[in-house]
RNA sequence: GGGUCCGUGGUGUAGUGGUUAACAUGCCUGCCUGUCACGCAGGAGAUCGGCGGUUCAAGUCCGCUCGGACCCGCCA
């Protein structure tokens, strides 16, 4: 028997009971005479002690024991004397007496010590995930993990959603991310790609009359990676016939709330704020706007025309905008050095050519655009920002799209450094009515926002060849404190729609039946209406446990560029591999 | 594809172009029977990521490269 009980568990009640513990050393104090060693399980540690007078024989092996050595030990457990209780640990109030110690295995000197807040470098942790994951708040992040998806299951299979799994060697299709593909051996010159969603698949759940559809699935995207976004990731992907949109989005507010209490203890307010995706990007900057703290963008571009300052009335005529946040108080928080410096470069990499600022004072602004606003146009500022002696306020004048995403970038920056957010909040927030399509310079036509399969806003279709861009979809997003967790949406299950729909994307009759032909033939046979969304569990996990990287949140995880420190994947294979998938890998040229 | 930052004993850091590369921690040895950040004494441990260049002289300056972090683009 390696073990009779928990080391963390182990209380006072036990004195006098004899147990078996099987753990690793956290720690080894040898006071010459006597050892003390903390012993380390999953759910906790607790002191052991070796002293000669109970056993020479364990005192002795005890002598050569070291750090992350894993044990089996038998003792007595033993209250400690009053002066030698440590009121910070958990089983601080008692120590085991150990008569017998089993070395099961032994361990060279760690790279970093297994414990909190350790500052090893994050490369030096991923060599050795395993040692990392031994440390305690990795542990509890992974625990947290298994009650989100625990969770989540029972949740979704009491509302009687069917746990459904989907293929991961899958049909490449064209819109979307780019896939990572699998050569086939069989079929020379062929590949299966990975799916980045089961999206598809879900759908042809809907047809095959599953009704409601759930599944934990791994999805794949093979693009550039993020401190939020990883190679491959969970999502709890759902679906389901007869769908409407408020009962639908009741529920997932119900499996959120459900989950944050189950999780958390907390109780999150009902209904979810809601705001669309032009309220977003107005207000905010941001399709997934961090709702937790204020400083919204303000429009100042009508007042911003009547200025002298060339810049602004150019920007006007050419039908950009001129926007603005109201740093409240904070004037003399910032040097002019620091707005110029710190501030610009933070708006500069959206493309936005300046920052221009303000400072509010008794009876006026100062600052190097303020010559250009008279008295009344100053009044007319103070009155829209809301501004008061002391403030700052931050203009970036450009087209829409760069105001929006560089001030939404400030924004969000300012409410960091400057303590603005309340880290115990957890605001929920949909966004909904995005656009069905948006242009895509690159490829010179539409794309699906979302994704081809997405329902127009009906009173908008007549847009849908004279105006695309305009035309919204029935989507929706949830955000979670500035983090996209997931979207959805209604579906189209009609065949004649979704032969527009991939018009209007631009693909051919002949195109859109080779890629999608299955689907729309599905669409054929009296597919339900249908709709879902997905969510992913990654970034849930991440913004429950207060992690700030994805990594944190999976258990072997990839560096920024996508490869495994531990296992050294991505690698080269045989010739023999290549040749029987039938691959030539071109020669590398410098 | 682009940008910013980082790479120095096991780990984390310091290090004006100039002597033997410093500090903390960890590790090893010895002493120590009540520690829990144990203590005390001693010791080992670095081709300063790699290659090339500038220079009398490079951890330090320059170029390339490899690796890591973050961001823009990208991510239906």
């Amino acid at each position: 028997m390696y073990r009779n009980a928990n080391c963390g568990e182990l209380t006072a009640d036990l004195a006098g009971k004899t147990v078996t513990l099987a753990g690793w050393v956290q720690k080894r104090r040898d006071l010459g005479g006597v050892i003390f060693i903390d012993l380390r399980d999953r759910s906790g540690f607790v002191q052991i002690v070796f002293n000669p007078e109970v056993s020479q024989e364990a005192w002795n092996t005890a002598d050569k024991v070291r750090s992350e050595y894993c044990l089996s030990v038998t003792g007595q457990v033993s209250k400690r004397d009053p002066e030698a209780v440590n009121p910070k640990i958990k089983t601080g109030d008692i120590e085991i007496m150990i008569s017998e110690i089993n070395v099961l295995n032994k361990s060279k000197t760690p790279p970093f010590p297994i414990e909190d807040g350790i500052e090893a470098s994050e490369d030096v942790r991923l060599k050795y995930r395993y040692l990392d994951l031994r440390r305690p708040e990795m542990l509890e992040t992974f625990k947290m993990r298994n009650r989100v998806t625990h969770t989540l299951r029972s949740f979704l299979d009491e509302k009687d959603f069917l746990d459904i799994e989907t293929p991961i060697l899958t049909k490449s299709t064209p819109e979307g991310a780019r896939d990572y593909l699998v050569p086939s051996r069989v079929h020379p010159g062929e590949f299966y790609a990975l799916p980045q969603s089961p999206q598809l698949f879900k759908q042809l759940l809907m047809a095959s009359g599953i009704e409601k559809y759930y599944q934990i699935a791994r999805c794949f995207r093979d693009e550039d990676l993020r401190a939020d976004r990883q190679p491959e990731f969970t999502q709890v992907d759902i679906e389901m016939s007869f769908f409407e949109l408020k009962p639908f989005q009741d529920m997932i507010e119900d499996m959120l709330v459900n989950l944050v209490k189950k999780v958390k203890g907390i109780d999150i307010p009902r209904p979810f704020k809601r705001l669309t995706y032009a309220q977003a990007m107005d207000l905010y900057g941001s399709d997934k706007p961090d709702t937790r703290f204020g400083m919204t963008l303000i429009d100042l571009t009508d007042i911003a025309a009547d200025s002298t300052l060339k810049v602004f009335k150019e920007v006007q005529e050419k039908g950009g905008k001129v926007k603005a946040i109201n740093v409240k108080g904070k004037a003399s928080h910032f040097s002019r050095k620091q707005v110029d410096e710190d501030l610009r470069g933070i708006v500069s990499p959206y493309g936005a050519k300046g920052l221009a600022w303000l400072k509010v004072e008794e009876g006026g602004m100062k600052g190097p655009i303020a010559k250009f606003f008279d008295e009344a146009l100053t009044a007319r500022i103070v009155e829209r920002t809301n501004a008061e002696p002391g403030d700052l306020l931050l203009f970036v004048a450009d087209n829409k799209k760069i105001v929006e995403s560089s001030l939404g970038a400030l924004r969000l920056h300012l409410g960091k450094i400057l303590n603005l957010i309340d880290k115990s909040a957890f605001n929920f927030l949909w966004v909904t009515e995005f656009p069905l399509l948006s242009y895509s310079e690159e490829e010179h036509r539409f794309v699906a926002e979302h994704h081809p399969f997405t329902m127009p806003v009906l009173e908008d279709l007549d847009k849908i060849e004279s105006d695309p861009g305009s035309v919204r979809a029935q989507s929706y997003d949830m955000v979670l404190n500035g983090f996209e967790l997931g979207s959805g949406s209604e579906r189209i299950c009609n065949h004649e729609m979704q032969e527009k729909m991939f018009k209007v994307l631009g693909f051919t009759k002949e195109r859109a039946e080779k890629q999608f032909g299955f689907l729309m033939e599905a669409f054929e046979y009296g597919t339900p209406p249908h709709g879902g969304m997905a969510l992913g569990i990654d970034r849930i996990v991440m913004l429950l446990a207060g992690r700030s990287s994805l990594r944190d949140t999976i258990a072997f995880p990839k560096t920024a560029s996508a490869s495994d420190l531990l296992t050294h994947a991505p690698s080269e294979v045989s010739e023999a591999q290549l040749g029987e998938l039938h691959l030539d890998v071109a020669t590398l040229l410098k």
